[in-house]
DNA sequence: GTTAGCACTCTAATGACGAGAGTGCTAAAC
DNA sequence: GTTTAGCACTCTCGTCATTAGAGTGCTAAC
C-alpha cells in the first residue's frame, strides 16, 4: 500500500517520536514535531484515516497515537532514512574487535558485548558453522598417567577440547595407535561423519587394544559433535530490564537462554535478505512476540556462516540500530576470514 | 545473645512461614503452624517481645511480623535443621556432573546449571586458581602460513587458548625457535612471572629473529594472563526475575555480570569456614543488601581453588540450600581432583 | 505467667468525582 | 474539495472518603 505523502510525513513522525518517548502522540505533540502548515485538525483527519488503514492504534480513546506493526513495518521498509554510523563508533567497534583473540568465539563474545552496550538491547550469535567443515587436526595432550586433553580442530576454525579419563596407562603405544587411527579414519572428514558406529566398528577391529582405547575414542566422537553443534552466544540480556513497558521480561530471557529455537530459525533463513527485521507478531515465536528481532549473516570466505541478532521491545531506534548491526557483522566476517585465511 | 526455648520456636516459626509463603505472619496464623498449647494473647506477647529484640519487624502496624536480619541470622546459625538431601537429588547431581567434560569450566558451568534449577536462585563460580600453578605445556598448532593456534596448559588443569597470526612465515625453523625459548624461560614458570619486561628482554636477545616471533611471544603472554587470571561463571540470573518482592533486577544482574567484585570476595574469605551465608546488609557491596549470599569453596587436591555461590533474596529457603551448595562443591572438588591426578 | 476482650491502627479495596488529554464530528471558511 | 475552528464526548488518572478486615497492644481478670 501507498500512502499520500503527508500521511507518510505523519506515519514517520509518529514512529519516530513515540520511538523517542515512550508516549503515546496527540495530534497537538505533532503538530509541533513536523513543521507543515496545517492545523491541528487536520492531523487529526489524516491520523484517522491512518488509523482505519490499521498503521497506527490507539492504547485508549483520550491518549494519542502509537504505531502498530504494520505502521512500524511500513517505517522501517520505506520511511526510515539510516544513519551512517557515526566515526567513534566504527572506531570503538573496530578497536573492541581487534583485541578479542583470534578464536570464532572470542570474536562473537566481544562484538555482542559492543552492540549490547551501543544498542541497550539483548544480542545473540551463533557461531561459524560450515556443512563442508572437516577435522583438520586433533591433538593428544597428556597430562598424567591416565589423562590427557584432547583438543580438535577443524577447517572452519572451531577449536574443541576436553579432558579424558583412560582406564589403562596412557602409554606411547597407545598414543602412536590413537594418532594412526585419527589420521586414517577421521582427518579430513566431516564431524558428522563419525557416528557412534563408526567408532564402534574401529573400536572392534583394533582387538586386545580395544578397551584401553575406546575412552579416546568416546571423547573423539564428542568433540566430533561439538565441533559440529552451532552454538549460541547471549550478550546485554539484563538491558532488556530497562525497557519498563516489557511485559514478561524471565519468560523471554528463558527463551534467549534456551537458544534452539533461535539457532534454527538463523538456520532457515539463511539465504534470505542481508538484514532481517521482524516485528512484534511477525515472529514465530510467541515468546518473541512483544520484541523486535533484528538480524543478519557473517560472511567467513565468502560463505554465510552464522548470525548475529538483536533483541528489543518493538518500540527501538530502527534508523540506528539497523546499521550499528550491519556494520559490526561486516567487521566479524572480516576478521574471521583473516584468521582462517592461509 | 540467647532466647527462651519458647521464643526460639517462634522465631523459627516465623522464618519458615515467611520463607515459604512471602506473607507477613499473624499471631493467629503461628498458633495454628507451631503447636504450643497457649493462647494466641502469649503468642503476642512473645512476639512483641521479639519485636523489641530486633529480631522481627512489622511491615506496618495491621500486618503481621517478618524476620529481620538478625532474626535470619539467629535462625540460620542456631534454630535450623538442615535437610539431608533427598536422594533422587543427589543422583541428579551426580549424573550432570558425570558427563560435562573434565575441564573445570565444563564442570562449573554444569554444576551452576544444577544448582541454578534445584535453588531457583541465580549461581556464581569462580575457576580454580592456584597460586602455585606453573605453566606445564605449551602447544603450537599451525592453521596457515601465517597463522596458529597457541594453546597453554597449566599445573592446575586450566586450559586457554587464542589464534595468533605472525607477520612472516611461520616456517620449522621459527616454530622450532619458538619451542626452546618456551621450554627454557616458560615451563615450570608461574603465569604470573611472564611479565611485559621479560617478554620484552626475550626478544631483544633474538636479534634478527626478534620480529618474526614478537608475536607469537605476545601471544604467549596474553595466554598466560588468563590462565591466571580467575573468571566468574554466572548461571540461572533469570531466576531472579521470578522474586515478585525483588526491587530492582536490574542493577543485580548488572553487579553480577561485572564479576570482579564477587571475585574477590570468595578469594578473600577463602580460609574461613566451609559455607559462609551472608544476610542482607551484611553483605559489603550495595548491590547485594537486599539479598543474601550463601558461598562455599571446593578443594582440587586437598587446597580450596575457587568457590560456589548462591545468590536469592534474603527470603530463601536456607535450610534446603545450604545442604545442597555443600553437596554440590564437594562433589565439584572430587571431580576437578580427579581429572587433575596423576 | 496466661488469657479474654476490646479499642486502636493501618492497609487494601471500592466508588465517586473532577481535571486533563485527545478525539471525532459538524459546520463554516477558503 | 480541502481545511479549519469549535465543541461535545470519552476515557484515564489522581484524589478523596468510606469500609471491611487483619493484627496489634493493653488492661483486667484468672
Amino acid at each position: 500500500m501507498q500512502l499520500s505523502e503527508r500521511k507518510e510525513k505523519i506515519l514517520a513522525a509518529i514512529v519516530e517520536w513515540y520511538i523517542a518517548t515512550g508516549e503515546p502522540v496527540g495530534s497537538k505533540t505533532l503538530l509541533e514535531y513536523i513543521h507543515i502548515p496545517v492545523s491541528s485538525a487536520t492531523i487529526r483527519n489524516e491520523m484517522a484515516e491512518l488509523s482505519r488503514l490499521g498503521f497506527i492504534e490507539q492504547p485508549h480513546t483520550s491518549a494519542g497515537r502509537i504505531p502498530s506493526q504494520i505502521g512500524y513495518r511500513y517505517y522501517v521498509d520505506k520511511l526510515m532514512n539510516r544513519y551512517e554510523l557515526p566515526i567513534n563508533e566504527k572506531r570503538l567497534i573496530e578497536a573492541r574487535l581487534s583485541d578479542a583473540g583470534g578464536e570464532p568465539q572470542q570474536i562473537l563474545e566481544q562484538a555482542g558485548q559492543v552492540l549490547a552496550e551501543l544498542t541497550n538491547c539483548a544480542v545473540v550469535s551463533t557461531t561459524p558453522t560450515d556443512e563442508n567443515a572437516v577435522i583438520r587436526r586433533v591433538e593428544l595432550v597428556p597430562l598424567g598417567t591416565h589423562t590427557a586433553m584432547m583438543v580438535m580442530l577443524s577447517s572452519s576454525g572451531i577449536l574443541k577440547s576436553r579432558v579424558c579419563r583412560t582406564d589403562s596407562e596412557l602409554n606411547l603405544e597407545l598414543i602412536e595407535t590413537f594418532y594412526n587411527i585419527v589420521s586414517k579414519h577421521f582427518i579430513g572428514k566431516s564431524a558428522s561423519e563419525v557416528s557412534i558406529a563408526l567408532i564402534q566398528t574401529l573400536a572392534l577391529s583394533l582387538g586386545s587394544k580395544s578397551l584401553a582405547i575406546s575412552p579416546l575414542l568416546v571423547a573423539l566422537s564428542d568433540l566430533a559433535q561439538l565441533t559440529e553443534q552451532t552454538q549460541l552466544l547471549l550478550e546485554g540480556q539484563s538491558n532488556l530490564l530497562n525497557y519498563t513497558d516489557y511485559p514478561n521480561a524471565y519468560e523471554l530471557m528463558e527463551f534467549l537462554r534456551r537458544g534452539e529455537p533461535l539457532t534454527n530459525l538463523f538456520a532457515g533463513h539463511k539465504a534470505e535478505n542481508n538484514t532481517n527485521v521482524l516485528i512484534g507478531k511477525e515472529n514465530f515465536y510467541r515468546e518473541l512476540q512483544d520484541s523486535s528481532l533484528i538480524y543478519s549473516h557473517y560472511a567467513v570466505g565468502g560463505k554465510d556462516s552464522g548470525a548475529l541478532g538483536l533483541i528489543g521491545p518493538t518500540r527501538i531506534d530502527y534508523a540506528r540500530l539497523i546499521p550499528s548491526l550491519k556494520y559490526l557483522t561486516e567487521i566479524v566476517g572480516k576478521i574471521m576470514s583473516d584468521t582462517l585465511e592461509d
